[in-house]
RNA sequence: GGAGAGGUACCCGAGUGGCCAAAGGGGGCAGACUGUAAAUCUGCUGGCGACGCCUACGGAGGUUCGAAUCCUCCUCUCUCCA
């Protein structure tokens, strides 16, 4: 008999609270989420790192294991290795399974800052490539592929849309075989809801379904709202794109400077989705600031994917730069030159482009003419002036393009 | 397999022989305002040490003084038919 969740909060109201529910398939989940549970998140291995594009699900399955249950983590190695999930307008880069495996090991690192693979209620990783790939083309025909009707994959909306545009066999069988991973982890994990996006929905419902005809077992399906920023864009892109939980490819500093642009109206919203922090706190720090609110947002954001010490770095870095109490800028982006290429000056416009900062040559010309280049804090006059040695302080030279891109170039 | 339509810059999309580094919109960047927010207004938005030169309208050739525009072949996408 399972055990009954005592002295804790339902993790159902708590996604509740915190707006994670966009729809769920049977409003019996609440009731039994009264005892453990195992859930499932998919994830695409199209890459070594996540982003926070994938947040919302990874903090989903954080709560869900805070509440007692267990959380599997499923990376799609085998349906990477066939190409495009729906909903995507073109065919994904199909990714060998070397590389999926490694993608997947370094997800899954990524992973444990948020949910722990060991301990008593140990989210499980696994890879359906494990499963997928022995697959026999005519045995998944006769025992999966009858329990599907084409009438009514095409009445999903994520088929509909597609139908205007085009569609390929292979993306009309994403459904079957995310179907068939839920059935696999319900008959082999007892794994009985799985949790995504709401353009998940039709998949999901489509594996409730499977389990029903095939194991006549009863399953639940839950997914979250797309979220969209208050100026109606995809949450977690910015111009030079994705936003990468990998501190390689996004550094703390700029994680940090990510979430601190929030605007206003999101950060509500989004402190209940990306922070742990109780749903009262939460109104009680919107109430006392927008601004503190921001702050703490960037904060506990940062701190969750990089932990404590690259979170206050990148904060207090962040105050440095910003507001002048001359911090030593440890985490803010920086490049390196000999000085003795300064010793005869270099124009202003190639000493922006060659640390970085823009482009091109003809971007850090046309930035500095627009009065939006800035060395050591102030404006610089023309792209022809020259940085020389004397521009140094304490080791490096203070560069900024517009408002709030500073980088620094340590001089050796 | 057959017929047709199409591939233009980050995206959408005009342009069908020179006035085209290519309209317009979106996006982005910068300035003003401000709070590292939003809204608004303005400017910029291929590269090059630069009044010029180079690269670029799916790819390769060709016609022409001159091609994103005309011709040939290739390629990819979409629609209809089989």
């Amino acid at each position: 008999m399972p055990e009954i969740l005592t002295g804790m909060n339902n993790a159902y109201d708590i996604l509740q609270e915190r707006g994670f529910i966009a729809q769920v398939t049977d409003a019996a989940l609440r009731d039994r989420l009264g005892s453990p549970l195992t859930c499932y998140a998919g994830f695409d291995p199209t890459a070594d790192s996540l982003h926070v594009g994938h947040l919302l699900p990874v903090m989903a399955l954080a709560h869900m294991q805070r509440c007692g249950h267990r959380p599997i983590v499923l990376v799609g190695g085998g349906t990477a290795l066939i190409g495009d999930p729906s909903g995507k307008n073109e065919m994904r880069r199909i990714l060998s399974r070397d590389e999926v495996r490694r993608n997947a090991e370094s997800i899954k690192k990524q992973l444990s800052r948020y949910v722990t693979f060991d301990g008593l209620e140990s989210a499980l990783c696994l890879d359906n490539a494990d499963w997928l790939t022995p697959l026999n083309y005519i045995d998944f025909l006769r025992d999966i592929g009858r329990h599907f009707s084409v009438n009514r994959m095409l009445a999903a909306e994520s088929y509909r849309a597609r139908l205007e545009s085009g569609l390929n066999f292979i993306e009309f069988n994403y459904m079957l075989l995310q179907s068939y991973d839920f059935l696999h982890l319900y008959t082999r994990h007892d794994c009985a809801l799985q949790i995504g996006g709401n353009d998940q929905w039709g998949n999901i419902v489509a594996g409730i379904d499977l389990i029903r005809r095939v194991a006549g077992g009863q399953s639940f399906g839950l997914t979250f709202p797309l979220i969209t920023t208050a100026a109606g864009t995809k949450m977690g892109k910015t111009e030079s794109g994705a936003v990468w939980l990998d501190p390689a490819r996004t550094s703390p500093y700029q994680y940090y400077q990510f979430w601190i642009n929030t605007d206003d109206r999101d950060v509500e919203r989004f402190l209940l989705y990306f922070t742990f922090l109780p749903a009262a706190r939460v109104r009680a720090e919107i109430d006392s600031g927008i601004q503190m609110a921001k702050e703490l947002l960037a904060f506990e954001a940062t701190r969750l994917s990089h932990g404590d010490g690259a979170a206050s770095q990148a904060r207090q870095d962040a105050r440095s730069a910003f507001y002048g109490d001359g911090g030593n800028l440890d985490s803010i982006p920086a490049s390196r030159i000999a000085a003795s290429s300064l010793r005869s000056g270099v124009p202003a416009f190639i000493f922006f482009a060659d640390a970085g900062l823009c482009a091109s040559r003809a971007a850090a010309r046309r930035l500095i003419a627009e009065g939006g280049g800035y060395v050591n804090g102030e404006r610089v006059g023309s792209f022809e002036d020259t940085i020389t040695l004397e521009h140094v302080k304490d080791g490096y030279i203070l560069l900024r393009a517009g408002k709030k891109r500073f980088h620094k170039v340590v001089v050796e």
